[in-house]
DNA sequence: GCAAAAGTGTTGGAAATACACCCATGT
DNA sequence: ACATGGGTGTATTTCCAACACTTTTGC
Protein backbone atom coordinates (compact mmCIF):
# COMPACT_ATOMS: atom_id res chain seq x y z
CA UNK A 1 0.00 0.00 0.00
CA UNK A 2 1.49 3.06 -0.83
CA UNK A 3 0.57 6.64 1.30
CA UNK A 4 -0.72 9.37 -0.48
CA UNK A 5 2.01 11.42 1.20
CA UNK A 6 5.72 11.03 2.00
CA UNK A 7 6.04 9.84 5.30
CA UNK A 8 8.24 11.09 7.96
CA UNK A 9 11.44 10.07 9.06
CA UNK A 10 10.76 7.42 11.88
CA UNK A 11 13.02 8.68 14.32
CA UNK A 12 13.29 6.60 17.98
CA UNK A 13 16.32 7.68 19.13
CA UNK A 14 18.48 10.48 19.94
CA UNK A 15 21.01 11.08 17.05
CA UNK A 16 23.78 13.32 16.44
CA UNK A 17 23.04 16.39 14.45
CA UNK A 18 25.60 15.05 11.51
CA UNK A 19 23.03 11.63 11.60
CA UNK A 20 19.81 13.28 11.75
CA UNK A 21 21.23 15.69 8.53
CA UNK A 22 22.60 12.52 6.78
CA UNK A 23 19.30 10.83 7.49
CA UNK A 24 17.35 13.23 6.28
CA UNK A 25 19.34 13.87 3.03
CA UNK A 26 18.90 10.08 2.32
CA UNK A 27 15.54 9.91 3.26
CA UNK A 28 14.41 12.74 1.23
CA UNK A 29 15.80 10.91 -1.85
CA UNK A 30 16.70 7.96 -3.73
CA UNK A 31 18.02 8.24 -7.18
CA UNK A 32 16.75 5.88 -9.95
CA UNK A 33 18.79 5.10 -12.72
CA UNK A 34 18.72 3.15 -16.03
CA UNK A 35 21.73 1.21 -16.51
CA UNK A 36 22.06 -0.57 -20.52
CA UNK A 37 23.81 -3.53 -21.49
CA UNK A 38 24.14 -3.26 -24.98
CA UNK A 39 25.27 -6.66 -26.88
CA UNK A 40 25.92 -6.48 -30.39
CA UNK A 41 27.78 -9.35 -33.05
CA UNK A 42 30.48 -8.93 -35.19
CA UNK A 43 33.48 -11.19 -36.49
CA UNK A 44 31.83 -14.21 -34.94
CA UNK A 45 31.90 -12.80 -31.32
CA UNK A 46 29.60 -11.56 -28.76
CA UNK A 47 30.41 -8.10 -27.84
CA UNK A 48 29.07 -5.34 -25.13
CA UNK A 49 28.83 -1.66 -25.39
CA UNK A 50 30.73 -0.22 -22.38
CA UNK A 51 32.46 3.46 -21.63
CA UNK A 52 35.24 4.78 -19.32
CA UNK A 53 33.39 5.56 -15.96
CA UNK A 54 33.64 9.01 -15.03
CA UNK A 55 33.27 8.18 -11.54
CA UNK A 56 36.04 9.13 -9.48
CA UNK A 57 35.99 6.13 -7.48
CA UNK A 58 36.53 3.95 -10.62
CA UNK A 59 39.05 5.59 -12.96
CA UNK A 60 40.23 3.74 -15.45
CA UNK A 61 37.33 0.83 -15.27
CA UNK A 62 34.58 0.30 -17.93
CA UNK A 63 31.06 0.69 -17.60
CA UNK A 64 27.53 0.27 -18.67
CA UNK A 65 25.98 3.24 -20.38
CA UNK A 66 23.49 4.68 -17.77
CA UNK A 67 21.97 7.65 -17.02
CA UNK A 68 19.04 8.79 -13.80
CA UNK A 69 16.38 8.84 -14.94
CA UNK A 70 13.96 12.14 -15.89
CA UNK A 71 11.05 12.05 -13.32
CA UNK A 72 9.22 13.34 -16.29
CA UNK A 73 9.79 10.23 -18.37
CA UNK A 74 8.62 6.74 -18.30
CA UNK A 75 11.11 4.11 -17.69
CA UNK A 76 11.04 2.38 -20.69
CA UNK A 77 11.61 6.00 -22.59
CA UNK A 78 14.48 6.42 -20.87
CA UNK A 79 16.06 3.28 -22.09
CA UNK A 80 15.30 4.08 -25.25
CA UNK A 81 16.83 7.55 -24.61
CA UNK A 82 20.01 6.32 -23.42
CA UNK A 83 20.33 3.85 -26.37
CA UNK A 84 19.18 6.67 -28.99
CA UNK A 85 21.92 9.12 -27.97
CA UNK A 86 24.87 6.45 -27.81
CA UNK A 87 23.77 4.78 -30.92
CA UNK A 88 20.67 5.57 -33.69
CA UNK A 89 17.88 3.58 -32.59
CA UNK A 90 16.18 1.39 -36.06
CA UNK A 91 15.67 -2.07 -35.38
CA UNK A 92 16.65 -2.37 -31.70
CA UNK A 93 15.34 -4.98 -29.49
CA UNK A 94 15.13 -3.63 -25.63
CA UNK A 95 13.56 -5.28 -22.76
CA UNK A 96 14.03 -4.53 -18.94
CA UNK A 97 16.05 -7.82 -17.05
CA UNK A 98 15.88 -6.67 -13.57
CA UNK A 99 16.35 -3.96 -10.61
CA UNK A 100 19.45 -3.53 -8.56
CA UNK A 101 18.99 -2.02 -5.15
CA UNK A 102 21.87 -2.64 -2.72
CA UNK A 103 22.34 -0.20 -0.71
CA UNK A 104 26.15 1.00 -1.33
CA UNK A 105 26.20 -0.19 -5.29
CA UNK A 106 26.91 3.77 -5.92
CA UNK A 107 29.11 5.44 -4.46
CA UNK A 108 27.50 8.68 -4.87
CA UNK A 109 24.54 7.76 -2.68
CA UNK A 110 21.40 5.99 -2.96
CA UNK A 111 20.89 4.92 -6.73
CA UNK A 112 18.20 1.88 -7.65
CA UNK A 113 19.33 0.83 -11.20
CA UNK A 114 17.03 -0.62 -13.87
CA UNK A 115 18.89 -3.04 -16.02
CA UNK A 116 18.03 -2.92 -19.51
CA UNK A 117 19.24 -5.44 -22.55
CA UNK A 118 19.42 -4.31 -25.80
CA UNK A 119 20.24 -6.34 -29.01
CA UNK A 120 21.69 -4.40 -31.87
CA UNK A 121 23.03 -4.99 -35.31
CA UNK A 122 26.62 -3.45 -35.19
CA UNK A 123 27.04 -2.77 -38.75
CA UNK A 124 23.45 -0.85 -39.07
CA UNK A 125 24.30 0.89 -36.07
CA UNK A 126 27.88 3.11 -36.70
CA UNK A 127 28.75 4.70 -33.46
CA UNK A 128 27.89 8.69 -33.07
CA UNK A 129 29.31 9.38 -30.18
CA UNK A 130 32.40 8.06 -28.86
CA UNK A 131 32.79 9.64 -25.51
CA UNK A 132 34.29 7.91 -22.84
CA UNK A 133 36.30 5.68 -25.05
CA UNK A 134 32.86 4.19 -26.14
CA UNK A 135 33.61 0.83 -28.04
CA UNK A 136 32.50 -2.69 -28.26
CA UNK A 137 33.94 -5.30 -26.73
CA UNK A 138 34.32 -8.56 -26.63
CA UNK A 139 31.60 -10.61 -23.70
CA UNK A 140 34.67 -12.59 -23.14
CA UNK A 141 37.11 -10.10 -22.18
CA UNK A 142 34.61 -7.86 -19.46
CA UNK A 143 35.68 -7.90 -15.98
CA UNK A 144 36.09 -5.77 -13.17
CA UNK A 145 33.52 -3.39 -14.43
CA UNK A 146 33.04 -0.46 -12.20
CA UNK A 147 30.05 0.20 -9.74
CA UNK A 148 28.49 -3.44 -9.83
CA UNK A 149 28.24 -3.49 -13.34
CA UNK A 150 30.26 -6.98 -13.57
CA UNK A 151 27.12 -8.44 -11.92
CA UNK A 152 24.43 -7.01 -13.69
CA UNK A 153 26.41 -8.08 -17.32
CA UNK A 154 26.85 -11.17 -16.05
CA UNK A 155 23.14 -11.97 -15.12
CA UNK A 156 22.34 -10.09 -18.34
CA UNK A 157 24.54 -12.29 -19.80
CA UNK A 158 22.97 -15.06 -18.39
CA UNK A 159 19.65 -13.63 -19.28
CA UNK A 160 20.29 -13.16 -23.05
CA UNK A 161 21.17 -17.03 -22.69
CA UNK A 162 18.06 -18.26 -21.99
CA UNK A 163 15.99 -15.48 -23.63
CA UNK A 164 17.50 -16.38 -27.15
CA UNK A 165 16.51 -20.18 -26.23
CA UNK A 166 12.92 -19.58 -26.51
CA UNK A 167 12.23 -16.30 -28.41
CA UNK A 168 13.53 -15.14 -31.15
CA UNK A 169 15.48 -12.27 -30.16
CA UNK A 170 18.72 -13.24 -32.46
CA UNK A 171 17.59 -11.65 -35.76
CA UNK A 172 18.08 -8.16 -34.22
CA UNK A 173 21.71 -9.08 -33.77
CA UNK A 174 22.27 -10.06 -37.90
CA UNK A 175 21.06 -8.11 -40.96
CA UNK A 176 17.58 -8.61 -42.21
CA UNK A 177 19.03 -10.62 -44.31
CA UNK A 178 21.39 -13.88 -43.19
CA UNK A 179 22.54 -17.37 -44.35
CA UNK A 180 22.12 -20.13 -42.22
CA UNK A 181 25.91 -20.28 -41.23
CA UNK A 182 25.62 -16.77 -39.65
CA UNK A 183 22.52 -17.56 -37.57
CA UNK A 184 24.45 -20.72 -36.15
CA UNK A 185 27.78 -18.89 -35.22
CA UNK A 186 25.35 -16.33 -33.48
CA UNK A 187 23.89 -18.96 -31.43
CA UNK A 188 26.96 -20.50 -30.90
CA UNK A 189 28.58 -17.23 -29.41
CA UNK A 190 25.80 -16.31 -27.53
CA UNK A 191 25.10 -19.52 -25.96
CA UNK A 192 28.91 -20.99 -26.07
CA UNK A 193 28.86 -24.05 -27.35
CA UNK A 194 29.26 -26.19 -30.70
CA UNK A 195 25.93 -27.55 -32.50
CA UNK A 196 25.30 -29.78 -35.62
CA UNK A 197 24.99 -27.94 -38.60
CA UNK A 198 22.43 -30.12 -39.71
CA UNK A 199 20.56 -30.66 -36.90
CA UNK A 200 20.50 -26.79 -36.50
CA UNK A 201 19.15 -26.18 -40.42
CA UNK A 202 15.88 -28.60 -39.76
CA UNK A 203 15.40 -27.18 -36.15
CA UNK A 204 14.80 -23.41 -37.83
CA UNK A 205 13.45 -25.24 -40.95
CA UNK A 206 10.86 -27.16 -38.58
CA UNK A 207 10.11 -24.10 -37.04
CA UNK A 208 8.94 -22.62 -40.28
CA UNK A 209 9.76 -18.64 -39.80
CA UNK A 210 12.35 -18.23 -42.45
CA UNK A 211 12.28 -16.47 -45.17
CA UNK A 212 13.56 -17.90 -48.63
CA UNK A 213 15.16 -14.61 -49.96
CA UNK A 214 16.01 -16.28 -53.17
CA UNK A 215 19.29 -14.77 -52.67
CA UNK A 216 22.51 -15.71 -52.02
CA UNK A 217 25.83 -14.87 -50.48
CA UNK A 218 27.85 -12.98 -52.67
CA UNK A 219 32.34 -12.58 -52.02
CA UNK A 220 32.52 -15.50 -49.62
CA UNK A 221 35.58 -17.66 -50.39
CA UNK A 222 33.22 -21.19 -50.83
CA UNK A 223 29.99 -22.10 -52.01
CA UNK A 224 27.20 -19.15 -51.36
CA UNK A 225 24.36 -19.90 -48.94
CA UNK A 226 20.70 -19.10 -49.61
CA UNK A 227 19.86 -15.78 -47.48
CA UNK A 228 16.72 -15.38 -45.41
CA UNK A 229 14.66 -13.17 -44.02
CA UNK A 230 12.85 -14.07 -40.16
CA UNK A 231 9.04 -13.75 -40.74
CA UNK A 232 7.75 -11.88 -37.77
CA UNK A 233 4.19 -11.85 -38.81
CA UNK A 234 4.13 -15.26 -38.77
CA UNK A 235 5.29 -16.02 -35.50
CA UNK A 236 3.66 -13.45 -33.85
CA UNK A 237 0.81 -15.42 -34.45
CA UNK A 238 1.92 -18.69 -33.15
CA UNK A 239 0.59 -19.06 -29.26
CA UNK A 240 3.30 -21.07 -27.09
CA UNK A 241 2.59 -24.25 -26.20
CA UNK A 242 2.47 -26.17 -23.15
CA UNK A 243 6.35 -26.47 -22.06
CA UNK A 244 5.92 -29.86 -19.28
CA UNK A 245 7.14 -29.90 -16.12
CA UNK A 246 11.01 -29.35 -16.58
CA UNK A 247 13.10 -28.74 -13.17
CA UNK B 1 4.74 34.24 -7.42
CA UNK B 2 6.45 37.17 -9.98
CA UNK B 3 5.99 40.73 -8.96
CA UNK B 4 5.14 42.90 -12.41
CA UNK B 5 7.62 45.29 -11.93
CA UNK B 6 10.20 42.87 -12.30
CA UNK B 7 11.51 41.46 -15.55
CA UNK B 8 10.54 38.45 -17.11
CA UNK B 9 12.36 35.62 -16.46
CA UNK B 10 13.03 33.95 -19.88
CA UNK B 11 10.90 31.40 -20.37
CA UNK B 12 10.45 30.08 -23.56
CA UNK B 13 7.15 28.94 -23.64
CA UNK B 14 4.55 30.23 -21.62
CA UNK B 15 3.01 27.96 -18.93
CA UNK B 16 0.46 28.48 -16.30
CA UNK B 17 1.57 28.75 -12.67
CA UNK B 18 0.17 25.24 -11.51
CA UNK B 19 2.30 23.52 -14.61
CA UNK B 20 5.69 25.16 -13.88
CA UNK B 21 4.43 24.16 -9.96
CA UNK B 22 3.98 20.59 -10.88
CA UNK B 23 6.80 19.86 -12.88
CA UNK B 24 8.88 21.39 -10.17
CA UNK B 25 7.51 19.46 -7.73
CA UNK B 26 7.76 16.31 -10.17
CA UNK B 27 11.00 17.15 -11.37
CA UNK B 28 12.43 17.12 -7.71
CA UNK B 29 11.47 13.84 -6.60
CA UNK B 30 11.00 10.51 -8.03
CA UNK B 31 9.77 7.74 -5.09
CA UNK B 32 9.99 4.27 -5.52
CA UNK B 33 7.76 1.57 -4.11
CA UNK B 34 7.89 -2.22 -3.76
CA UNK B 35 4.56 -3.71 -4.53
CA UNK B 36 3.78 -7.72 -3.04
CA UNK B 37 2.21 -10.30 -5.08
CA UNK B 38 1.42 -13.12 -2.72
CA UNK B 39 0.61 -16.38 -4.04
CA UNK B 40 -1.10 -19.05 -1.12
CA UNK B 41 -2.58 -22.04 -2.01
CA UNK B 42 -5.91 -23.33 -0.44
CA UNK B 43 -8.99 -25.69 -0.90
CA UNK B 44 -7.44 -26.65 -4.37
CA UNK B 45 -7.16 -22.99 -5.59
CA UNK B 46 -4.29 -20.45 -6.39
CA UNK B 47 -5.06 -17.40 -3.81
CA UNK B 48 -3.70 -14.25 -3.48
CA UNK B 49 -3.38 -11.54 -0.66
CA UNK B 50 -4.88 -8.44 -0.96
CA UNK B 51 -6.19 -5.52 0.64
CA UNK B 52 -8.41 -2.77 0.74
CA UNK B 53 -7.09 0.75 -1.33
CA UNK B 54 -7.17 3.60 0.96
CA UNK B 55 -5.84 6.38 -1.73
CA UNK B 56 -8.65 8.71 -2.50
CA UNK B 57 -8.75 7.53 -6.36
CA UNK B 58 -9.51 3.66 -5.89
CA UNK B 59 -11.75 3.71 -2.90
CA UNK B 60 -13.40 0.73 -2.94
CA UNK B 61 -10.95 -1.53 -5.06
CA UNK B 62 -8.46 -4.25 -4.33
CA UNK B 63 -4.94 -3.71 -4.25
CA UNK B 64 -1.51 -5.44 -3.63
CA UNK B 65 0.68 -5.33 -0.89
CA UNK B 66 2.98 -2.27 -1.05
CA UNK B 67 4.97 0.19 0.77
CA UNK B 68 7.70 2.70 -0.07
CA UNK B 69 11.10 1.83 -0.22
CA UNK B 70 13.02 3.01 3.13
CA UNK B 71 16.19 4.99 1.86
CA UNK B 72 18.20 3.72 4.17
CA UNK B 73 17.08 -0.07 3.48
CA UNK B 74 17.82 -2.59 0.40
CA UNK B 75 15.93 -3.26 -1.93
CA UNK B 76 14.80 -7.02 -1.28
CA UNK B 77 15.33 -5.79 2.66
CA UNK B 78 11.65 -3.72 1.72
CA UNK B 79 9.91 -6.28 -0.12
CA UNK B 80 10.82 -9.09 3.21
CA UNK B 81 9.70 -6.17 5.67
CA UNK B 82 6.25 -5.83 3.91
CA UNK B 83 5.66 -9.89 4.48
CA UNK B 84 6.54 -9.86 7.56
CA UNK B 85 4.69 -6.97 8.55
CA UNK B 86 1.69 -8.91 6.78
CA UNK B 87 1.88 -12.56 7.54
CA UNK B 88 5.57 -14.04 9.55
CA UNK B 89 8.39 -14.81 7.28
CA UNK B 90 8.89 -18.75 7.98
CA UNK B 91 9.50 -21.17 4.59
CA UNK B 92 8.59 -17.93 2.41
CA UNK B 93 9.88 -17.77 -1.71
CA UNK B 94 10.32 -14.40 -2.67
CA UNK B 95 11.65 -13.19 -5.67
CA UNK B 96 11.82 -9.61 -8.04
CA UNK B 97 9.51 -10.24 -10.95
CA UNK B 98 9.52 -6.74 -12.86
CA UNK B 99 9.90 -2.70 -12.14
CA UNK B 100 6.95 -0.44 -13.47
CA UNK B 101 7.40 2.88 -13.94
CA UNK B 102 5.06 4.92 -16.03
CA UNK B 103 4.33 8.05 -15.53
CA UNK B 104 0.95 8.37 -14.56
CA UNK B 105 0.68 5.02 -13.01
CA UNK B 106 0.18 6.54 -9.28
CA UNK B 107 -2.15 9.28 -8.58
CA UNK B 108 -0.13 11.26 -6.12
CA UNK B 109 3.43 11.59 -8.33
CA UNK B 110 5.72 9.79 -9.67
CA UNK B 111 6.07 6.85 -8.37
CA UNK B 112 8.27 3.60 -9.64
CA UNK B 113 7.06 0.27 -8.20
CA UNK B 114 9.51 -3.10 -8.17
CA UNK B 115 7.12 -6.15 -8.08
CA UNK B 116 7.74 -8.94 -6.23
CA UNK B 117 5.88 -12.36 -6.36
CA UNK B 118 6.06 -14.39 -2.94
CA UNK B 119 4.79 -17.97 -2.67
CA UNK B 120 3.45 -18.77 1.01
CA UNK B 121 1.89 -21.63 2.89
CA UNK B 122 -1.22 -20.41 3.91
CA UNK B 123 -1.88 -22.97 6.88
CA UNK B 124 1.82 -22.23 7.79
CA UNK B 125 1.08 -18.18 8.16
CA UNK B 126 -1.93 -17.07 9.78
CA UNK B 127 -2.60 -13.84 8.71
CA UNK B 128 -1.95 -11.29 12.08
CA UNK B 129 -3.17 -8.15 10.79
CA UNK B 130 -5.97 -8.10 9.04
CA UNK B 131 -6.30 -3.52 8.30
CA UNK B 132 -7.77 -2.83 5.43
CA UNK B 133 -9.87 -6.11 4.97
CA UNK B 134 -6.79 -8.57 4.54
CA UNK B 135 -7.41 -11.67 3.02
CA UNK B 136 -6.59 -14.07 0.28
CA UNK B 137 -8.77 -14.19 -2.57
CA UNK B 138 -8.96 -16.51 -5.71
CA UNK B 139 -7.28 -15.61 -8.69
CA UNK B 140 -9.74 -16.45 -10.72
CA UNK B 141 -11.84 -13.81 -9.60
CA UNK B 142 -9.50 -10.90 -8.88
CA UNK B 143 -9.94 -8.00 -11.13
CA UNK B 144 -10.12 -4.30 -11.81
CA UNK B 145 -7.67 -3.47 -8.98
CA UNK B 146 -6.35 -0.59 -7.83
CA UNK B 147 -3.25 1.66 -10.03
CA UNK B 148 -1.94 -0.79 -12.42
CA UNK B 149 -1.90 -3.41 -10.18
CA UNK B 150 -4.46 -5.30 -12.18
CA UNK B 151 -1.79 -5.71 -14.90
CA UNK B 152 1.01 -6.55 -12.36
CA UNK B 153 -0.76 -8.79 -11.02
CA UNK B 154 -1.35 -10.29 -14.20
CA UNK B 155 2.21 -10.55 -15.11
CA UNK B 156 3.27 -11.83 -12.36
CA UNK B 157 0.47 -14.71 -12.35
CA UNK B 158 1.99 -14.95 -16.03
CA UNK B 159 5.55 -15.32 -14.37
CA UNK B 160 4.73 -17.66 -12.01
CA UNK B 161 3.49 -20.33 -14.43
CA UNK B 162 6.26 -20.05 -15.74
CA UNK B 163 8.99 -20.49 -13.55
CA UNK B 164 7.15 -23.25 -11.86
CA UNK B 165 7.35 -25.18 -14.92
CA UNK B 166 11.61 -24.61 -14.52
CA UNK B 167 12.31 -24.57 -10.96
CA UNK B 168 10.55 -26.25 -7.98
CA UNK B 169 9.11 -23.43 -6.21
CA UNK B 170 5.68 -24.87 -5.97
CA UNK B 171 6.46 -26.97 -3.13
CA UNK B 172 6.70 -23.72 -0.61
CA UNK B 173 2.89 -23.15 -1.11
CA UNK B 174 2.52 -26.71 0.30
CA UNK B 175 2.92 -28.20 3.59
CA UNK B 176 6.15 -29.94 4.51
CA UNK B 177 4.72 -33.11 3.82
CA UNK B 178 2.64 -33.59 0.88
CA UNK B 179 1.15 -36.13 -1.00
CA UNK B 180 1.66 -36.38 -4.62
CA UNK B 181 -2.33 -35.67 -5.62
CA UNK B 182 -1.92 -32.27 -3.78
CA UNK B 183 1.01 -31.66 -5.29
CA UNK B 184 -0.55 -32.49 -8.89
CA UNK B 185 -3.95 -30.09 -7.37
CA UNK B 186 -1.25 -27.35 -7.09
CA UNK B 187 0.21 -27.66 -10.91
CA UNK B 188 -3.36 -27.94 -12.20
CA UNK B 189 -4.64 -24.95 -10.35
CA UNK B 190 -1.97 -22.40 -11.41
CA UNK B 191 -1.64 -23.93 -15.00
CA UNK B 192 -5.21 -24.33 -15.33
CA UNK B 193 -5.25 -27.48 -17.11
CA UNK B 194 -5.75 -31.09 -16.39
CA UNK B 195 -2.48 -33.56 -16.49
CA UNK B 196 -2.81 -37.54 -16.71
CA UNK B 197 -2.02 -38.51 -13.04
CA UNK B 198 0.34 -41.42 -14.01
CA UNK B 199 2.63 -39.93 -16.30
CA UNK B 200 2.56 -37.03 -13.96
CA UNK B 201 3.86 -39.23 -11.16
CA UNK B 202 6.61 -40.80 -13.84
CA UNK B 203 7.75 -37.74 -14.30
CA UNK B 204 8.26 -36.49 -10.50
CA UNK B 205 9.59 -39.83 -9.65
CA UNK B 206 12.14 -39.91 -12.78
CA UNK B 207 13.25 -36.58 -11.30
CA UNK B 208 13.70 -38.27 -8.73
CA UNK B 209 14.08 -35.28 -5.94
CA UNK B 210 10.89 -36.32 -3.63
CA UNK B 211 12.17 -38.22 -0.65
CA UNK B 212 9.19 -40.18 1.04
CA UNK B 213 8.79 -39.91 4.31
CA UNK B 214 7.21 -43.03 5.14
CA UNK B 215 4.12 -41.64 6.30
CA UNK B 216 0.96 -41.69 5.31
CA UNK B 217 -2.27 -39.26 5.04
CA UNK B 218 -4.31 -39.81 7.37
CA UNK B 219 -8.16 -38.72 7.84
CA UNK B 220 -8.84 -39.10 4.18
CA UNK B 221 -12.38 -40.72 3.28
CA UNK B 222 -10.36 -42.74 0.73
CA UNK B 223 -7.11 -45.00 0.49
CA UNK B 224 -4.24 -43.05 2.02
CA UNK B 225 -0.89 -41.49 -0.26
CA UNK B 226 2.38 -41.37 0.76
CA UNK B 227 3.63 -38.31 2.49
CA UNK B 228 7.35 -37.14 0.33
CA UNK B 229 9.84 -34.35 1.39
CA UNK B 230 11.30 -32.31 -1.42
CA UNK B 231 15.02 -32.97 -1.34
CA UNK B 232 16.13 -29.28 -2.24
CA UNK B 233 19.45 -30.37 -1.44
CA UNK B 234 19.74 -32.71 -4.20
CA UNK B 235 17.85 -30.31 -6.85
CA UNK B 236 20.96 -27.78 -5.64
CA UNK B 237 23.31 -29.98 -7.10
CA UNK B 238 22.05 -30.90 -10.35
CA UNK B 239 23.28 -28.27 -13.07
CA UNK B 240 20.54 -27.17 -15.36
CA UNK B 241 21.14 -28.76 -18.98
CA UNK B 242 21.11 -27.83 -21.98
CA UNK B 243 17.62 -26.89 -23.45
CA UNK B 244 17.83 -26.87 -26.87
CA UNK B 245 16.08 -24.11 -29.19
CA UNK B 246 12.46 -23.66 -28.41
CA UNK B 247 10.21 -20.69 -29.40
C1' DG C 1 42.37 -29.34 -58.47
C1' DC C 2 41.97 -27.87 -54.01
C1' DA C 3 40.12 -25.61 -49.99
C1' DA C 4 35.94 -24.39 -47.63
C1' DA C 5 31.61 -24.34 -46.57
C1' DA C 6 26.64 -25.54 -48.48
C1' DG C 7 23.34 -28.76 -48.80
C1' DT C 8 20.99 -33.11 -47.72
C1' DG C 9 18.49 -38.22 -44.81
C1' DT C 10 18.46 -41.92 -41.94
C1' DT C 11 18.60 -44.33 -37.83
C1' DG C 12 18.46 -45.47 -32.86
C1' DG C 13 17.37 -44.06 -28.33
C1' DA C 14 14.95 -41.23 -25.06
C1' DA C 15 11.12 -39.02 -23.55
C1' DA C 16 6.27 -37.91 -23.70
C1' DT C 17 1.71 -39.47 -24.25
C1' DA C 18 -2.30 -42.24 -24.01
C1' DC C 19 -4.59 -45.49 -21.70
C1' DA C 20 -7.22 -49.48 -17.77
C1' DC C 21 -7.16 -52.22 -13.99
C1' DC C 22 -6.71 -53.66 -9.10
C1' DC C 23 -6.01 -51.96 -4.13
C1' DA C 24 -6.70 -49.83 0.46
C1' DT C 25 -9.31 -47.14 3.31
C1' DG C 26 -13.63 -44.73 5.47
C1' DT C 27 -18.34 -44.75 5.60
C1' DA D 1 -20.76 -53.17 -0.23
C1' DC D 2 -19.52 -49.14 -2.15
C1' DA D 3 -17.36 -44.82 -3.08
C1' DT D 4 -13.10 -42.56 -3.50
C1' DG D 5 -8.82 -41.83 -4.81
C1' DG D 6 -3.96 -44.57 -4.52
C1' DG D 7 -0.94 -47.16 -6.96
C1' DT D 8 1.03 -49.41 -11.09
C1' DG D 9 2.87 -50.91 -16.62
C1' DT D 10 2.88 -50.94 -21.50
C1' DA D 11 2.45 -49.69 -26.30
C1' DT D 12 2.79 -45.80 -29.37
C1' DT D 13 4.48 -41.71 -30.92
C1' DT D 14 7.35 -37.85 -31.08
C1' DC D 15 11.51 -35.62 -30.61
C1' DC D 16 16.45 -35.35 -30.46
C1' DA D 17 21.27 -36.72 -31.35
C1' DA D 18 24.52 -38.75 -33.94
C1' DC D 19 26.45 -39.29 -38.08
C1' DA D 20 29.04 -38.84 -44.01
C1' DC D 21 28.95 -37.80 -48.44
C1' DT D 22 28.21 -34.89 -52.58
C1' DT D 23 27.97 -30.07 -54.51
C1' DT D 24 29.27 -25.40 -55.51
C1' DT D 25 32.05 -21.66 -55.53
C1' DG D 26 36.73 -18.81 -55.22
C1' DC D 27 41.34 -19.14 -55.64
Amino acid sequence: MIEETLPMPDIKYIKSLSTLHAEFESSSKIAISVDCVIFGFDENKLKILLIRSDAKKFVGKWSLLGDLVNPLEDLNTSAYRILKNRTGLNDLYLEQVQTFGSLNRHPAGRVITVAYCSLINIQNHKLKILDNELHWHDVKEVSNLAFDHQYIFELSYKWLQKKIQEHPLGFSLLPKKFSLRELQNLYEAILDTKMDRRNFRKKFFAMDFLIDTNEMETDVPHRPGKLYKFNYEKYKKKKKKWGGIDF
